[in-house]
DNA sequence: TGATTGTCCGTAAGCGTTTTCGCCAAAACA
DNA sequence: TGTTTTGGCGAAAACGCTTACGGACAATCA
């Protein structure tokens, strides 16, 4: 089943069949109209390989990511795949599994595949293969990292202005002790929250806040907590890098037999799915996976449709205030944690 | 960058080339290994698509899930890639949003791009789509929805085992007021669980247990175990059709100031991710995503491969024992029920 | 030594599209 | 009516690979 067969059945050449596949083009409405029957009757699907090879346009477009198995990448991918979709484009989704030799391998596949552009949503890249890319004019687009050039885009997203609405809400209820769990420090979006949270302490006067590092998942969310509650000064507040961290903390905090947010407040970062279903639920800054999809598409297939430039994009952050934020504890030492103790035991 | 500029830097022809790229026929080490350094020097990497032409093999697989955003689907899907990748093969996942009009979007975008198979993961599937494979002698494999023909295979999940395992584990706690929360009656999984369970029951001579239904998310779990709480005899003790559903069971629990396990015990079904970080942790059976992906993609693949013919294959379910279930409470009436209201009053 | 076999490799014909030309007929003009 | 323009369409050459076929050559056999 291919063009040729269509074309004898409606009678017509095989280009004139490809021009109204292509919707392009002058063909009268009464070709157009005898085409689409023979299309329909012969139940023809273009063959999409031959139409790239043809044309040069794969109408596929790569997604790299860490791991579809960290709740924060569902989203992106689903909200990536509709926008492409809705434009008549297909999606190549790849795992890296923060492993730099599958990232290597994900190059490899895209570049076989001859993608359209890419979507770069890792944080570990090799710049050596980036160029791999740019050296076959492939437009990329990072998320964070990297830097704008010819038909490389990148979207900074304003963690600062989250951290500072989550800041704000904290010390509003009264809160001084605020402790930060970071994530790993060989990230780079680790490292960006982290200096936002500490510029806004400082900005607001309020001194150092109390640091722990995690690993942007529950277990180390969860060590972080542990050690924070064995600090001489117990923070009232905790602000966490991301939501599994904070989920951690919230699991530490309760096996502690303290309550949450009675006796420590708990801020978490991105606003995963499970966030509205923990108990408390999470306040959490949330970065739109939507919309961080929506503008990475609109960059690579707006450099090959507008014919556009690599740019900046900025993606903005805000408060979602939930019921695992409260009011400062009138005693803040560690006295209170023994009576949780007691009143558990 | 093609396979004539390789062949004209090696020195052989285009064929020697391509022979060696795939690995195949008779060539001498000597020539393999001045072809491969000719690909490394160029970097070339072959267009996927024009081999596929040549070849009438896209190594692409489809990979056809609800909505990648449930929490069930993830894990599935990364399985399915690692193992396909390992085989050299591609994934196409696409999403249905169990929408049946995307779902016919996904079937043509899946017969466009020419899948070497295809894994029909969704519940809702329209039979005239099915045959617009199977007439193109494309490779089927269904969760749970199908049966075995020629070229099509079917997984069975053993449903039965592990709901028996875990109505089991709660009767041998004590229990003998068991619920069960069903997924949607218009989903044949939701059903077969619902079955399971029923027969379990009737097995060992427990009355018929008490039922409500959900919709296998978080809100209708939720909603099911506020009515199961207004009963007039409460349950001790409450099966999920999934995880979901099980959370949400778990937040009106705690929201009706009852604890979880020591009033009610809960049980889940799949084990997702975050079963294990919910307060408590979630008593579930696990249906293993790894399994299923592994299962599935063997009977897309091998069939290709090794010529082997649509089948049946059974995926075990297994139970994993966490907190959220315990010995019966003594005092089993609603009387504790307010008890418990006051304590936390 | 001539015939036979087997190994390695090149030639060239596809695979199913897109797309550049250029042709033809009809419309517009003189 | 003759000439130019135009719009719709067909012929055929790519696109980059695979693969059937066959040729050249060396090794083996009678």
């Amino acid at each position: 089943m291919n063009i040729r067969e269509v074309a004898r059945l409606a009678k017509v050449s095989t280009a004139t069949v490809s021009r109204t596949i292509n919707g392009s083009d002058k063909v009268t409405p009464e070709t157009k109209e005898r085409v689409q029957r023979a299309i329909e009757e012969l139940k023809f699907y273009p063959n999409t390989w031959a139409r790239a090879l043809g044309s040069g346009r794969s109408r596929l477009y790569g997604l790299i990511i860490s791991d579809i198995t960290n709740p924060f990448f569902p989203e992106l991918v689903k909200s990536f795949e509709d926008i492409a979709v809705q434009n008549g484009q297909e999606v190549l989704v790849a795992n890296t599994n923060y492993d730099p030799a599958r990232m290597e391998q994900c190059v490899s596949r895209m570049l076989q595949r001859k993608v359209d552009g890419v979507a770069i949503m890792t944080s570990e890249m090799d710049p050596r293969l980036i160029t791999e890319f740019q050296d076959r004019d492939i437009p990329l687009v990072f998320l964070d990292t990297g830097t704008a050039q010819k038909l490389t885009s990148n979207i900074v997203v304003d963690y600062a202005s989250g951290v500072d609405a989550a800041v704000e809400h904290i010390v509003g209820l009264g809160h001084t002790e605020i402790a930060f769990i970071s994530g790993p420090m060989m990230l780079r979006s680790a490292r960006v929250r982290r200096e936002a949270f500490v510029a806004c302490l400082e900005r607001r006067g309020i001194g150092a806040g109390l640091m722990e590092e995690g690993n942007h998942q529950v277990d180390g969310g969860h060590g972080a907590m542990e050690r924070l509650l064995s600090r001489k000064t117990r923070p009232t507040a905790v602000l966490a890098s991301n939501d599994m961290t904070a989920i951690g903390a919230l699991g530490a905090i309760h096996e502690s037999g303290l309550r949450v947010p009675e006796d420590i407040s708990i801020v978490g970062f991105d606003d995963i799915q499970i966030s509205a279903f923990t108990q408390p639920a999470l306040t959490t800054v949330r970065l739109s996976r939507d919309e961080i999809a929506r503008v990475a598409f609109r960059a690579l297939y707006g450099i090959r449709q507008e014919g556009s430039k690599g740019a900046e994009y900025g993606v903005p952050t805000s408060l979602v205030l939930r019921s695992s934020t409260g009011r400062v504890p009138r005693d803040t030492t560690g006295k209170m944690r023994e009576d949780a103790g007691l009143v558990r035991a």
